[in-house]
DNA sequence: AACCCATGTAGCC
DNA sequence: TGGCTACCCTGGGT
Protein backbone atom coordinates (compact mmCIF):
# COMPACT_ATOMS: atom_id res chain seq x y z
CA UNK A 1 0.00 0.00 0.00
CA UNK A 2 1.16 3.54 -0.61
CA UNK A 3 2.28 5.59 2.87
CA UNK A 4 -0.12 8.40 1.69
CA UNK A 5 -4.13 7.04 2.00
CA UNK A 6 -4.16 9.62 -1.14
CA UNK A 7 -7.37 11.09 0.13
CA UNK A 8 -9.63 8.55 0.98
CA UNK A 9 -12.03 8.64 3.55
CA UNK A 10 -11.55 5.53 5.48
CA UNK A 11 -14.00 6.18 7.85
CA UNK A 12 -16.53 3.04 9.09
CA UNK A 13 -19.66 3.34 7.90
CA UNK A 14 -22.92 1.00 8.39
CA UNK A 15 -23.37 -1.24 5.78
CA UNK A 16 -26.63 -0.42 3.76
CA UNK A 17 -27.30 -4.27 4.12
CA UNK A 18 -25.47 -6.47 5.60
CA UNK A 19 -23.45 -9.06 3.41
CA UNK A 20 -25.04 -12.60 4.19
CA UNK A 21 -23.63 -16.16 4.60
CA UNK A 22 -25.30 -18.35 1.94
CA UNK A 23 -23.27 -21.84 2.30
CA UNK A 24 -24.14 -24.91 4.48
CA UNK A 25 -25.08 -23.95 7.76
CA UNK A 26 -22.53 -23.26 10.33
CA UNK A 27 -23.13 -21.49 13.60
CA UNK A 28 -22.74 -17.73 13.89
CA UNK A 29 -25.12 -15.21 15.62
CA UNK A 30 -23.34 -12.88 13.48
CA UNK A 31 -24.90 -13.73 10.23
CA UNK A 32 -27.71 -14.61 8.16
CA UNK A 33 -28.05 -17.50 6.60
CA UNK A 34 -27.99 -19.50 5.16
CA UNK A 35 -30.91 -18.87 2.62
CA UNK A 36 -33.10 -20.66 0.91
CA UNK A 37 -35.48 -20.46 -2.51
CA UNK A 38 -38.58 -18.72 -0.42
CA UNK A 39 -36.03 -16.64 0.67
CA UNK A 40 -34.82 -15.57 -2.19
CA UNK A 41 -37.85 -14.96 -4.24
CA UNK A 42 -39.25 -12.82 -1.18
CA UNK A 43 -38.59 -9.30 0.01
CA UNK A 44 -35.72 -7.57 -0.91
CA UNK A 45 -33.50 -10.08 -2.01
CA UNK A 46 -35.42 -11.35 -4.91
CA UNK A 47 -33.03 -10.33 -7.36
CA UNK A 48 -31.63 -12.49 -10.21
CA UNK A 49 -28.27 -13.04 -8.55
CA UNK A 50 -29.27 -14.35 -5.45
CA UNK A 51 -31.95 -16.82 -7.62
CA UNK A 52 -29.22 -17.94 -9.38
CA UNK A 53 -26.92 -18.66 -6.64
CA UNK A 54 -29.53 -20.28 -4.29
CA UNK A 55 -29.90 -22.55 -7.42
CA UNK A 56 -26.25 -23.29 -8.02
CA UNK A 57 -26.04 -24.25 -4.36
CA UNK A 58 -29.24 -26.83 -4.53
CA UNK A 59 -28.77 -28.06 -8.29
CA UNK A 60 -24.78 -28.31 -8.27
CA UNK A 61 -22.06 -30.60 -7.08
CA UNK A 62 -19.74 -28.67 -6.25
CA UNK A 63 -16.53 -30.09 -7.44
CA UNK A 64 -16.74 -31.31 -10.82
CA UNK A 65 -17.47 -35.43 -10.79
CA UNK A 66 -17.42 -35.67 -14.54
CA UNK A 67 -13.28 -35.92 -13.85
CA UNK A 68 -12.12 -39.46 -13.83
CA UNK A 69 -8.86 -39.38 -14.25
CA UNK A 70 -6.80 -38.91 -10.93
CA UNK A 71 -4.12 -36.89 -11.97
CA UNK A 72 -3.13 -35.35 -14.99
CA UNK A 73 0.07 -34.69 -15.78
CA UNK A 74 1.40 -30.90 -16.82
CA UNK A 75 1.17 -31.23 -20.96
CA UNK A 76 3.24 -28.56 -21.81
CA UNK A 77 3.55 -27.17 -25.16
CA UNK A 78 6.46 -25.83 -26.57
CA UNK A 79 6.34 -22.81 -28.63
CA UNK A 80 7.74 -23.46 -32.36
CA UNK A 81 9.13 -19.92 -32.48
CA UNK A 82 8.93 -16.97 -31.37
CA UNK A 83 5.97 -15.46 -32.70
CA UNK A 84 5.34 -11.49 -33.77
CA UNK A 85 8.46 -10.52 -30.83
CA UNK A 86 9.71 -6.90 -31.26
CA UNK A 87 13.34 -6.09 -29.08
CA UNK A 88 13.00 -2.56 -29.07
CA UNK A 89 15.44 -2.35 -26.23
CA UNK A 90 16.37 -5.55 -24.32
CA UNK A 91 20.15 -4.16 -23.16
CA UNK A 92 22.03 -1.59 -21.62
CA UNK A 93 20.64 -1.84 -18.36
CA UNK A 94 23.23 -0.42 -15.35
CA UNK A 95 23.58 -2.86 -12.31
CA UNK A 96 23.31 -1.49 -8.44
CA UNK A 97 22.93 1.67 -9.23
CA UNK A 98 19.57 3.67 -7.73
CA UNK A 99 18.31 5.51 -10.57
CA UNK A 100 15.41 8.65 -10.84
CA UNK A 101 12.46 6.20 -9.98
CA UNK A 102 14.51 4.76 -6.98
CA UNK A 103 14.34 1.45 -8.12
CA UNK A 104 17.07 -0.72 -8.30
CA UNK A 105 17.45 -2.31 -11.93
CA UNK A 106 18.39 -5.75 -11.73
CA UNK A 107 19.54 -7.37 -14.67
CA UNK A 108 21.07 -10.68 -13.68
CA UNK A 109 19.92 -13.48 -15.37
CA UNK A 110 18.90 -15.23 -12.53
CA UNK A 111 17.69 -19.05 -12.62
CA UNK A 112 13.81 -18.91 -12.37
CA UNK A 113 13.25 -20.15 -8.76
CA UNK A 114 10.12 -22.22 -10.25
CA UNK A 115 10.53 -25.21 -12.89
CA UNK A 116 7.52 -24.21 -14.93
CA UNK A 117 8.00 -27.36 -16.91
CA UNK A 118 6.93 -29.27 -13.92
CA UNK A 119 3.68 -27.33 -12.98
CA UNK A 120 1.33 -29.54 -13.29
CA UNK A 121 -2.36 -30.11 -12.51
CA UNK A 122 -4.17 -32.86 -10.48
CA UNK A 123 -8.13 -33.58 -10.20
CA UNK A 124 -8.31 -32.99 -6.55
CA UNK A 125 -7.18 -28.95 -7.18
CA UNK A 126 -10.05 -28.62 -9.80
CA UNK A 127 -13.30 -26.79 -8.11
CA UNK A 128 -16.32 -25.49 -8.97
CA UNK A 129 -16.66 -22.84 -6.12
CA UNK A 130 -19.02 -19.97 -7.41
CA UNK A 131 -21.95 -19.54 -10.12
CA UNK A 132 -21.10 -17.19 -13.04
CA UNK A 133 -17.94 -15.56 -14.27
CA UNK A 134 -15.30 -15.19 -11.58
CA UNK A 135 -13.89 -11.81 -11.53
CA UNK A 136 -11.03 -11.83 -8.89
CA UNK A 137 -8.91 -14.99 -7.22
CA UNK A 138 -6.58 -14.68 -4.54
CA UNK A 139 -4.97 -17.02 -2.41
CA UNK A 140 -4.68 -16.96 1.26
CA UNK A 141 -0.76 -15.86 1.99
CA UNK A 142 -0.53 -18.20 4.24
CA UNK A 143 1.91 -21.58 4.24
CA UNK A 144 -0.28 -23.77 6.74
CA UNK A 145 -3.70 -23.74 4.90
CA UNK A 146 -4.13 -23.69 1.27
CA UNK A 147 -7.38 -20.90 1.05
CA UNK A 148 -8.69 -20.04 -2.30
CA UNK A 149 -10.64 -16.82 -2.60
CA UNK A 150 -12.69 -15.79 -5.43
CA UNK A 151 -15.09 -13.20 -6.18
CA UNK A 152 -17.83 -13.40 -8.71
CA UNK A 153 -19.95 -10.99 -10.86
CA UNK A 154 -22.72 -11.15 -8.89
CA UNK A 155 -21.00 -10.04 -5.46
CA UNK A 156 -20.54 -13.44 -3.99
CA UNK A 157 -17.62 -14.48 -2.52
CA UNK A 158 -16.14 -18.04 -2.19
CA UNK A 159 -13.59 -19.56 0.21
CA UNK A 160 -12.17 -22.77 -0.97
CA UNK A 161 -10.05 -24.67 2.05
CA UNK A 162 -8.20 -26.91 -0.64
CA UNK A 163 -7.40 -29.25 2.41
CA UNK A 164 -10.51 -30.11 3.90
CA UNK A 165 -11.43 -32.47 0.91
CA UNK A 166 -14.52 -35.14 1.74
CA UNK A 167 -15.63 -32.46 4.68
CA UNK A 168 -19.54 -31.39 3.93
CA UNK A 169 -19.42 -29.06 0.78
CA UNK A 170 -15.59 -29.85 0.20
CA UNK A 171 -14.48 -26.86 2.01
CA UNK A 172 -15.87 -24.54 0.18
CA UNK A 173 -17.54 -21.83 1.54
CA UNK A 174 -19.97 -19.02 -0.12
CA UNK A 175 -20.91 -15.67 0.82
CA UNK A 176 -23.16 -12.60 -0.65
CA UNK A 177 -20.93 -10.08 -0.07
CA UNK A 178 -21.82 -7.48 -2.77
CA UNK A 179 -24.63 -6.26 -5.10
CA UNK A 180 -22.63 -6.49 -7.98
CA UNK A 181 -19.09 -7.51 -9.69
CA UNK A 182 -16.16 -8.44 -7.38
CA UNK A 183 -13.32 -5.83 -8.69
CA UNK A 184 -10.59 -6.85 -6.57
CA UNK A 185 -9.80 -8.99 -3.34
CA UNK A 186 -6.94 -8.21 -1.22
CA UNK A 187 -5.80 -10.60 1.72
CA UNK A 188 -2.19 -9.35 3.86
CA UNK A 189 0.18 -11.61 5.37
CA UNK A 190 0.09 -9.36 8.46
CA UNK A 191 -3.48 -10.21 10.02
CA UNK A 192 -4.62 -12.91 7.49
CA UNK A 193 -8.55 -13.11 9.07
CA UNK A 194 -8.58 -9.25 7.50
CA UNK A 195 -9.63 -9.72 3.72
CA UNK A 196 -11.00 -6.84 1.42
CA UNK A 197 -13.24 -6.59 -1.41
CA UNK A 198 -13.72 -4.11 -3.34
CA UNK A 199 -17.13 -3.63 -5.98
CA UNK A 200 -18.51 -2.19 -9.26
CA UNK A 201 -21.25 -1.29 -6.53
CA UNK A 202 -18.60 1.17 -4.95
CA UNK A 203 -17.97 -0.65 -1.85
CA UNK A 204 -15.32 -1.69 -0.29
CA UNK A 205 -15.80 -4.14 2.19
CA UNK A 206 -13.89 -5.66 5.26
CA UNK A 207 -14.17 -9.11 6.02
CA UNK A 208 -12.96 -10.71 9.51
CA UNK A 209 -12.83 -14.63 8.71
CA UNK A 210 -12.29 -15.71 12.44
CA UNK A 211 -15.61 -14.20 13.18
CA UNK A 212 -17.40 -14.07 9.71
CA UNK A 213 -17.95 -10.04 10.71
CA UNK A 214 -18.55 -7.94 7.75
CA UNK A 215 -17.52 -4.15 7.88
CA UNK A 216 -18.31 -1.69 4.93
CA UNK A 217 -15.00 0.08 5.25
CA UNK A 218 -15.16 2.42 2.34
CA UNK A 219 -18.23 3.64 0.25
CA UNK A 220 -16.94 5.37 -2.48
CA UNK A 221 -16.50 8.83 -1.24
CA UNK A 222 -13.41 10.84 -1.72
CA UNK A 223 -11.80 13.64 0.64
CA UNK A 224 -10.02 13.95 -3.20
CA UNK A 225 -9.80 12.34 -6.18
CA UNK A 226 -7.52 12.68 -8.75
CA UNK A 227 -8.53 11.78 -12.82
CA UNK A 228 -5.28 9.87 -14.11
CA UNK A 229 -7.57 8.61 -17.19
CA UNK A 230 -9.67 9.48 -20.02
CA UNK A 231 -11.16 6.13 -19.83
CA UNK A 232 -11.93 3.38 -17.28
CA UNK A 233 -8.90 2.13 -14.99
CA UNK A 234 -8.66 -1.69 -15.05
CA UNK A 235 -5.49 -2.14 -13.04
CA UNK A 236 -3.42 -0.48 -9.81
CA UNK A 237 -0.09 -1.37 -8.85
CA UNK A 238 2.30 -0.21 -6.63
CA UNK A 239 6.68 -0.72 -6.91
CA UNK A 240 7.69 -3.16 -4.36
CA UNK A 241 11.28 -1.26 -4.02
CA UNK A 242 9.39 2.47 -4.25
CA UNK A 243 5.68 2.26 -3.25
CA UNK A 244 5.76 5.83 -4.18
CA UNK A 245 5.88 4.68 -7.77
CA UNK A 246 2.34 3.43 -9.17
CA UNK A 247 0.95 1.65 -12.30
CA UNK A 248 -2.78 1.89 -13.63
CA UNK A 249 -3.86 0.40 -16.72
CA UNK A 250 -6.94 1.82 -18.61
CA UNK A 251 -9.36 1.13 -21.60
CA UNK A 252 -8.11 4.27 -22.89
CA UNK A 253 -5.22 2.46 -24.51
CA UNK A 254 -2.32 3.76 -22.43
CA UNK A 255 -0.47 2.24 -19.24
CA UNK A 256 0.99 4.96 -16.94
CA UNK A 257 3.38 5.46 -14.09
CA UNK A 258 3.28 7.78 -11.45
CA UNK A 259 4.78 9.31 -8.73
CA UNK A 260 2.23 9.28 -5.82
CA UNK A 261 4.66 12.87 -4.13
CA UNK A 262 3.84 14.29 -7.14
CA UNK A 263 0.36 13.37 -8.17
CA UNK A 264 -0.55 14.71 -4.36
CA UNK A 265 -0.14 18.67 -6.52
CA UNK A 266 -2.99 19.98 -8.37
CA UNK A 267 -1.85 18.33 -11.74
CA UNK A 268 -1.21 14.92 -12.32
CA UNK A 269 1.61 14.15 -14.48
CA UNK A 270 2.85 10.61 -15.13
CA UNK A 271 6.40 10.00 -15.20
CA UNK A 272 5.84 7.23 -18.22
CA UNK A 273 2.75 6.85 -20.53
CA UNK A 274 3.12 3.23 -22.72
CA UNK A 275 0.56 3.47 -25.87
CA UNK A 276 -1.31 0.51 -26.67
CA UNK A 277 -3.38 0.73 -29.68
CA UNK A 278 -6.27 -0.81 -27.55
CA UNK A 279 -7.43 -0.72 -24.24
CA UNK A 280 -5.24 -1.94 -21.74
CA UNK A 281 -6.37 -4.34 -18.96
CA UNK A 282 -3.40 -4.59 -16.90
CA UNK A 283 -0.03 -3.19 -15.63
CA UNK A 284 1.74 -5.36 -13.20
CA UNK A 285 5.41 -4.58 -11.57
CA UNK A 286 7.59 -7.75 -11.27
CA UNK A 287 8.27 -9.17 -7.58
CA UNK A 288 11.34 -7.15 -7.49
CA UNK A 289 9.94 -4.31 -9.13
CA UNK A 290 12.03 -3.79 -11.97
CA UNK A 291 10.05 -4.56 -14.71
CA UNK A 292 6.30 -3.71 -16.03
CA UNK A 293 4.33 -5.95 -17.76
CA UNK A 294 1.23 -4.86 -19.60
CA UNK A 295 -1.83 -6.80 -21.06
CA UNK A 296 -3.61 -5.06 -23.82
CA UNK A 297 -6.87 -5.93 -26.32
CA UNK A 298 -4.26 -5.17 -29.25
CA UNK A 299 -2.84 -8.46 -28.72
CA UNK A 300 0.10 -7.34 -27.26
CA UNK A 301 1.94 -8.33 -23.63
CA UNK A 302 4.55 -5.53 -22.58
CA UNK A 303 8.04 -5.51 -20.64
CA UNK A 304 9.24 -2.74 -19.34
CA UNK A 305 12.64 -2.79 -18.27
CA UNK A 306 15.85 -0.55 -17.59
CA UNK A 307 16.58 2.30 -16.81
CA UNK A 308 13.30 3.94 -15.68
CA UNK A 309 11.65 1.64 -17.58
CA UNK A 310 12.62 2.92 -20.88
CA UNK A 311 13.00 -0.07 -22.74
CA UNK A 312 9.87 -1.30 -23.97
CA UNK A 313 9.30 -4.78 -25.63
CA UNK A 314 6.36 -5.53 -27.51
CA UNK A 315 5.01 -9.38 -27.42
CA UNK A 316 1.94 -10.85 -29.63
CA UNK A 317 -0.24 -12.27 -27.78
CA UNK A 318 -3.60 -13.20 -29.07
CA UNK A 319 -5.98 -11.43 -25.76
CA UNK A 320 -9.63 -11.30 -27.61
CA UNK A 321 -11.63 -12.30 -25.28
CA UNK A 322 -15.11 -11.70 -26.73
CA UNK A 323 -17.81 -10.85 -24.64
CA UNK A 324 -18.15 -13.24 -21.96
CA UNK A 325 -14.97 -13.48 -20.71
CA UNK A 326 -12.76 -11.76 -17.94
CA UNK A 327 -9.62 -9.92 -20.28
CA UNK A 328 -6.94 -11.62 -19.57
CA UNK A 329 -4.24 -10.25 -17.47
CA UNK A 330 -0.84 -11.29 -17.34
CA UNK A 331 0.59 -11.59 -13.63
CA UNK A 332 3.73 -12.50 -12.74
CA UNK A 333 4.93 -15.38 -11.17
CA UNK A 334 7.44 -16.34 -8.17
CA UNK A 335 10.47 -14.11 -9.85
CA UNK A 336 11.14 -11.34 -12.55
CA UNK A 337 11.33 -15.17 -15.02
CA UNK A 338 8.35 -15.20 -16.00
CA UNK A 339 4.71 -13.86 -16.63
CA UNK A 340 1.32 -15.87 -16.86
CA UNK A 341 -1.60 -15.49 -18.85
CA UNK A 342 -4.59 -17.51 -20.29
CA UNK A 343 -5.21 -18.22 -23.64
CA UNK A 344 -8.33 -18.86 -25.88
CA UNK A 345 -7.19 -22.46 -25.99
CA UNK A 346 -8.00 -23.38 -22.64
CA UNK A 347 -4.31 -23.00 -21.60
CA UNK A 348 -1.99 -20.83 -19.69
CA UNK A 349 1.14 -19.47 -21.75
CA UNK A 350 4.16 -19.09 -19.99
CA UNK A 351 6.20 -15.90 -21.53
CA UNK A 352 9.90 -15.62 -20.18
CA UNK A 353 10.49 -11.78 -19.33
CA UNK A 354 14.29 -12.65 -20.82
CA UNK A 355 13.27 -14.14 -24.04
CA UNK A 356 10.84 -12.06 -24.45
CA UNK A 357 8.49 -14.71 -25.77
CA UNK A 358 6.43 -17.01 -24.70
CA UNK A 359 8.18 -20.57 -23.67
CA UNK A 360 5.26 -23.19 -22.71
CA UNK A 361 1.49 -23.45 -22.39
CA UNK A 362 0.18 -25.41 -19.49
CA UNK A 363 -2.65 -27.06 -21.35
CA UNK A 364 -5.04 -30.06 -19.63
CA UNK A 365 -8.03 -32.19 -20.54
CA UNK A 366 -9.37 -31.24 -17.67
CA UNK A 367 -9.55 -27.74 -18.36
CA UNK A 368 -13.25 -27.27 -19.13
CA UNK A 369 -13.26 -23.59 -19.76
CA UNK A 370 -10.56 -20.82 -20.42
CA UNK A 371 -8.91 -19.29 -16.84
CA UNK A 372 -8.88 -15.74 -17.16
CA UNK A 373 -7.41 -14.63 -14.01
CA UNK A 374 -4.76 -16.02 -12.20
CA UNK A 375 -3.12 -15.55 -8.58
CA UNK A 376 0.11 -16.68 -7.90
CA UNK A 377 0.73 -18.50 -4.40
CA UNK A 378 2.78 -15.67 -2.36
CA UNK A 379 4.37 -18.55 -0.45
CA UNK A 380 3.92 -21.74 -2.08
CA UNK A 381 6.50 -21.54 -5.00
CA UNK A 382 5.42 -23.04 -7.75
CA UNK A 383 1.43 -22.81 -7.04
CA UNK A 384 -0.42 -21.22 -9.74
CA UNK A 385 -4.55 -20.44 -9.67
CA UNK A 386 -6.77 -19.45 -12.58
CA UNK A 387 -10.29 -18.81 -12.42
CA UNK A 388 -12.75 -19.33 -15.40
CA UNK A 389 -16.04 -17.95 -16.65
CA UNK A 390 -18.18 -21.01 -15.38
CA UNK A 391 -16.92 -20.59 -11.63
CA UNK A 392 -14.19 -23.01 -11.55
CA UNK A 393 -10.92 -22.82 -10.26
CA UNK A 394 -7.90 -24.64 -10.94
CA UNK A 395 -4.96 -24.51 -9.01
CA UNK A 396 -1.71 -25.73 -10.69
CA UNK A 397 1.15 -27.12 -8.69
CA UNK A 398 4.69 -27.66 -9.38
CA UNK A 399 6.48 -31.45 -8.22
C1' DA B 1 -26.10 8.31 -32.30
C1' DA B 2 -27.82 4.02 -33.48
C1' DC B 3 -27.13 -0.38 -34.57
C1' DC B 4 -24.64 -4.74 -35.35
C1' DC B 5 -21.43 -8.30 -34.39
C1' DA B 6 -18.14 -11.68 -32.13
C1' DT B 7 -16.92 -14.12 -28.28
C1' DG B 8 -17.28 -18.98 -24.52
C1' DT B 9 -19.87 -21.68 -21.11
C1' DA B 10 -23.43 -24.23 -19.16
C1' DG B 11 -27.77 -26.06 -18.93
C1' DC B 12 -31.57 -27.88 -21.13
C1' DC B 13 -33.75 -30.95 -24.34
C1' DT C 1 -24.01 -37.36 -27.90
C1' DG C 2 -25.17 -32.64 -30.14
C1' DG C 3 -28.08 -28.67 -31.03
C1' DC C 4 -30.16 -24.76 -29.12
C1' DT C 5 -30.40 -20.77 -26.06
C1' DA C 6 -29.44 -17.53 -22.34
C1' DC C 7 -26.15 -15.21 -20.65
C1' DC C 8 -24.48 -10.23 -21.28
C1' DC C 9 -24.63 -4.94 -21.44
C1' DT C 10 -17.91 -5.04 -23.93
C1' DG C 11 -15.52 -2.98 -27.46
C1' DG C 12 -14.99 -2.37 -31.91
C1' DG C 13 -16.90 -1.63 -36.36
C1' DT C 14 -20.31 0.40 -39.68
Amino acid sequence: MPPDSGGLDYSVETPDRSPTRISKPRPSPRVMGPLTMRDAYSGTESDRALIDTILFLEKKPQVDVSIKKKFDRCEAVKMEQSDGISHDSVKGVVKDEYLDYGIKIDDKETESCVDVWSMGLKTENIARVLPGRIMAVRFLPCNDVRMIVAGNKFGNVAFWNMDSKGEEGDGIFLYRHHTGPISGILCQQSCLSKIYTSCYDGFLRLMNAEKEVFDLVYSGRFSSQWILHEDRINSIDFNSQNPNIMATSSTDGTACLWDLRSVNADKAKSLKILNHNRAVHSAYFSPSGSFLATTSADNTVGILGGVNFEDTSMIYHYNQTGRWLSPFRGIWGWDDSSIFIGNMKRGVDVISCSQRRSILTLQSSHMSAIPCRFDAHPCKVGMLAGATSGGQVYVWTSS
